[in-house]
Order: C-alpha cells, then sequence, then structure tokens
DNA sequence: CTGCACCCCTGTAGGC
DNA sequence: TGCCTACAGGGGTGCA
C-alpha cells in the first residue's frame, strides 16, 4: 500500500497488533526483501529474535519499528508490499517474505508480490533511522514546517507535480494523492513549481494534507487486493477520487471529460478545464 | 541542481 | 488458446 494514508492505515495495525510482543523467531522466504540489510538475511533475523517491538512511527511512505535492543526494523511497501496479522495455521501463499514469530498469538508476515519493498535493522535508528534521515518531514509529523515546506517547493525548478512526488521536499506523496490535490488547487501538474505565488503553493500545500487526511480516515484507497491493512481490510479512499483513475469521466466541479497524460512514464488525470495547460514557462 | 533512462519484480488486461 | 505489449499506488542509481 504505497501512499501516505495507507502506509498510515499499516502504522496503526501493527501498532495494535505488534508493539509489546517478544519475537521468538523471524524467517526470511526470500532474501531479496532484506537487500537493504547490507550484513545479510541471518543477521537481519538475529537482530530480530529475542526482542521486543516497542513503538511504530511513520516518515512519509517508510515505516519503522523501534526496539527494546535500541535497534529498530525499517520497512517499505514499495508497490505491493502488505503487512498481515495471521494465525500459524493459515497457508504461506506465493508471496511471503518474511515471517515473524512470537512466542503466543498470530503471526506477522510481510507479504510482497513485486518485491520493490524489503526490511532492515537499523542499529541504533530506534528515535530515526539513519536510512530515512534523506527524507522530508511528511505534513503530519509535529516537526513539519509548512513555511519551509513552501520554500523548498518554491526553489525546485521543475514541475510542481514533480516536486510534490520528490520525497525531499515532502514525504508522503504518490501519484494518485498529487492529482488529487493538484486538482483541488486547480493546477495542471507541469506548471512550474518555482513560478507558484507563496499564496498558491501554500493553498496546494493546504490541499495534500486535506486529502492525505481524508484518506487516513477513510482507511487509504484500495483498488484491489493488493492494498488492505494488516487483516486485509480495503480501505474506501477511492470513492472520493475526483481524478485519479477517471479518465472520461465528468469533472465532479465542472461536467468536463477527465483527461488522462503520460508524464515521468506514469499517468496523470486532470481536468482540461479546472486545470488548463500551462504555455511556456507559465 | 536537474532531467532522463533504466533498473529492480510480478501479475493483469487488452489487442491481435 | 497463445503471444505480445502496456501498465500498475514505489524508490534508487548513474549519466549528461
Amino acid at each position: 500500500m504505497p501512499e501516505l494514508p495507507e502506509v498510515e492505515t499499516v502504522r496503526r495495525g501493527l501498532r495494535e497488533w505488534a508493539v509489546g510482543r517478544r519475537l521468538s523467531g523471524v524467517d526470511v522466504h526470500h532474501p531479496r526483501a532484506v537487500r537493504r540489510h547490507a550484513a545479510g538475511p541471518e543477521d537481519f533475523a538475529a537482530a530480530l529474535v529475542g526482542r521486543t517491538f516497542t513503538e511504530v512511527r511513520r516518515r512519509g511512505k517508510y515505516l519503522w519499528l523501534p526496539l527494546d535492543s535500541g535497534d529498530a526494523m525499517i520497512g517499505h511497501l514499495g508497490m505491493s508490499g502488505q503487512f498481515r496479522v495471521l494465525p500459524e495455521e493459515a497457508p504461506d501463499g506465493p508471496h511471503l517474505r518474511v515471517r515473524f514469530r512470537f512466542a503466543e498469538g498470530p503471526q506477522l508476515r510481510f507479504l510482497d508480490q513485486r518485491t520493490f519493498g524489503g526490511l532492515a535493522v537499523s542499529r541504533g535508528g530506534a528515535d530515526l533511522p539513519a536510512e530515512i534521515a534523506h527524507i522530508a518531514p511528511d505534513p503530519f509529523e509535529p516537526g513539519f514546517d509548512a513555511d519551509r515546506c513552501v520554500a523548498a517547493l518554491r526553489r525546485r525548478r521543475t514541475e510542481v507535480k514533480r516536486a510534490l512526488l520528490d520525497q525531499t521536499v515532502v514525504s508522503g506523496v504518490g501519484n494518485i494523492y498529487a492529482d488529487e490535490a493538484l486538482w483541488r488547487a486547480g493546477l495542471h501538474g507541469a506548471r512550474p513549481a518555482d513560478a507558484l505565488t507563496g499564496p498558491a503553493a501554500h493553498r496546494l500545500l493546504g490541499h495534500v494534507v486535506d486529502v492525505l487526511g481524508e484518506a487516513i480516515a477513510q482507511g487509504g484507497t484500495s483498488f484491489d487486493a493488493l492494498y488492505v491493512d494488516v487483516n486485509g481490510e480495503s480501505g474506501y479512499f477511492d470513492r472520493a477520487l475526483h481524478v485519479y483513475g477517471r479518465e472520461g469521466a465528468p469533472c465532479d466541479r465542472c461536467g468536463a471529460s477527465i483527461r488522462r497524460e503520460s508524464f515521468m512514464n506514469r499517468s496523470s488525470f486532470s481536468c482540461p478545464r479546472c486545470q488548463p495547460r500551462p504555455r511556456g514557462r507559465g
């Protein structure tokens, strides 16, 4: 479940099901799932067994679970990663990558169809793992500074959608929520970020925060079974999407037919009337 | 600093 | 039925 609202949904599930439980065994079923753990799968497991998850934290799309050792397990879901809480007798399935066993109670499993996601143990990373420090704060962190974020956004000499997707400007925004925020702001994603006025950039960031917050409240966006919470349940925010995946459907604001454009080798959805394409530099 | 090409993978949908 | 391509919510790297 890739973007911030989906990762936050997973974080909440992990907080409920993983915190305070002592690990009795960790089985790496696919080494690629721990490729970012340089010391290898055995070291990964050894750093976890016997330890207890004390908390579940998140920055943007990254999760980390501090341990009572002072280390932390880092997780990124990539495109198709899932954490699932399942009883021991549940079948493994084809996408099981890492199994976490506890002294008692259900297992925690990391599943990942495409294996773009991954786990690692960060030594001494309980507070903020060094591996995540290059990512900007996300809008829901106490340390988030909106003025600073807007300044970073307007400093980028690139298109505004690219800037929104840049995790060093603001973390947690992906393709869906970038398109939704741009629609709400009435801006085409190809507008130059450095041509936005301060108030316009603040308004855009406000829409980013709004759409992410509303999506969290709905448990995220689930188009299919790949994007589910730790109990396998889907979120409902897909019903509230205004542009993403709605090519040809009428704009909820003006009725014009939603268009789809190729951008950064991905699809971008927008309203041709509410979000006119910029001409030249702006 | 920036854009760009390309890499990492599996699975599905659609055209032929 | 098969075969092919395009596409999917992620990030990272190397190069110009």
